[in-house]
DNA sequence: AAATATATGATTGAAATCAATCATATAAGT
DNA sequence: ACTTATATGATTGATTTCAATCATATATTT
């Protein structure tokens, strides 16, 4: 029987959720606590696995991620097929050999979950974000990590240090996030983040910023740049939506 | 055919770590990576399961632990009472408002654990252990990381950017590891770590090495400081076996 | 050196898991 | 209201995984 399309998101997002806090759940757990078939619980898996959310092992599954970053945590989940769709548009971009640096939040981290099965060979991460750390410490790329303050409560670097230890790096692709953009240009609610992201810039061949359209329109505090200093746009808007 | 017993084990722990570093590997992956039997990891699985240090799932395995510094997880149960103590010495030069470095490897870590509970106001902490960043992260204590090359291995940072990040700093109090101590001086094993240690010893009002009576004796590949040099050691050593 | 113990790989039958298919009930679209 | 689309549970046959057993080679003990 047909069931309503917000309970369908619910329950999976709730499956999600008892995932991260049970690190591993077997299939049978999965049916008995959510009161669904195994067919179902298994339909449900496939799709929290596509969208990168879970991994499943056979009988079971189970998360990647440690919930030690827990504000990034939340925001995580939210919309992560189309931020996964957003960060492959950069993959083209990487080429064996070369640096890329992956700024803090939600929006870049998804472009490090598709580095592993990516397997670009020497290529180089630079990043500010601890969750980019911990989810690439241990694989193939090599990586490497700016100095500065650690803001707990958004698990990345920045500050006049962070700015300077950027400044001794020569990276060939940017990927940054933005909290909106407008006719005026792209914005970030902290100075701080945006003089680390203007320093990375700076110090970049090329950058992109990755949207998702709900930040069309938004504006925030800092200016991170105007539209005309060759930062590139990456979204799934369509052109009516940027046109406003 | 039988094999000894050490080899058993040390495959055993080599899967252990792997897993720890993998978070979850299939069970046809264990026998390729460790070139045995079907049988044979299976039979390791459940050793290890039994042991607590790993769970199974139908089809592989995975590791509990969220602790995403892996060889790092391991070698801290050690000792890690005498560990404790040591580092407890350091606290009455902890001042508040002070600020302290704590170097990568276990006993300094054990450092990181009494500071929460220490409740130093104002105390600044620099490391460049990331174990040391996911153990302070959203705690009360200002968090600042040197940049450089992750070591994924040893969960820590060096390179001659982290040394140069270190130049930045005023240290009120280093707190360093090592792998031994002789007549010679202390010691270290890679060179890299030595640079940077010497750096904090530079910029550092004081600077203690923590050990632990085994390493006496022990001499490794790079040399980290000689006795005259202001370097103050904090050992549970007796004088008798330092006098060696 | 001989005897014993045990770690290993192969085999095997039983059990579990999987993806695919199907009928159906209900949501969504017209 | 009527049609279409789809989420669900049941079923099924193929595949995978499992623990147990066995023969053997080699470590360990005597």
């Amino acid at each position: 029987m047909r069931v309503a399309k917000n309970v369908v998101e619910a329950r999976r997002q709730l499956l999600a959720d008892l995932l991260q806090n049970q690190r591993y759940l077997p299939l049978e757990q999965i049916c008995s606590r959510l009161s669904i078939s195994e067919a179902t619980a298994r339909r449900d898996l496939v799709e929290l696995q596509k969208s990168g959310r879970i991994k499943r092992t056979p009988g079971g599954a189970f998360t990647e991620f440690s919930d030690k970053f827990p504000s990034f945590a939340e925001r995580l989940g939210r919309d992560s097929d189309r931020k996964n769709a957003l960060a492959r548009q950069i993959l083209p971009h990487l080429s064996s050999g070369s640096t890329v640096y992956i700024d803090g939040g939600t929006t870049p981290y998804a472009l490090a979950r598709l580095l592993p099965e990516a397997e670009i060979p020497g290529l180089k991460v630079v990043t500010n974000s601890l969750p980019v750390v911990e989810l690439l410490s241990g694989g193939d790329v090599s990586l490497h990590i700016l100095g500065g303050d650690l803001v707990a409560r958004q698990s990345l670097l920045i500050g006049e240090r962070a700015v300077r230890a950027m400044r001794d790096w020569k990276i060939d692709v940017s990927v940054l996030g933005a909290e909106g953009v407008t006719k005026g240009g792209f914005w970030n609610s902290a100075l701080e983040v945006v003089a680390l992201q203007k320093a990375a810039m700076a110090n970049s061949k090329r950058s992109f910023v990755l949207l998702i359209a709900e930040k069309i329109g938004h504006r925030a505090g800092a200016q991170l740049a105007s539209w005309e200093c060759g930062l590139e746009l990456i979204t799934d808007a369509t052109e009516r939506q940027l046109a406003s």
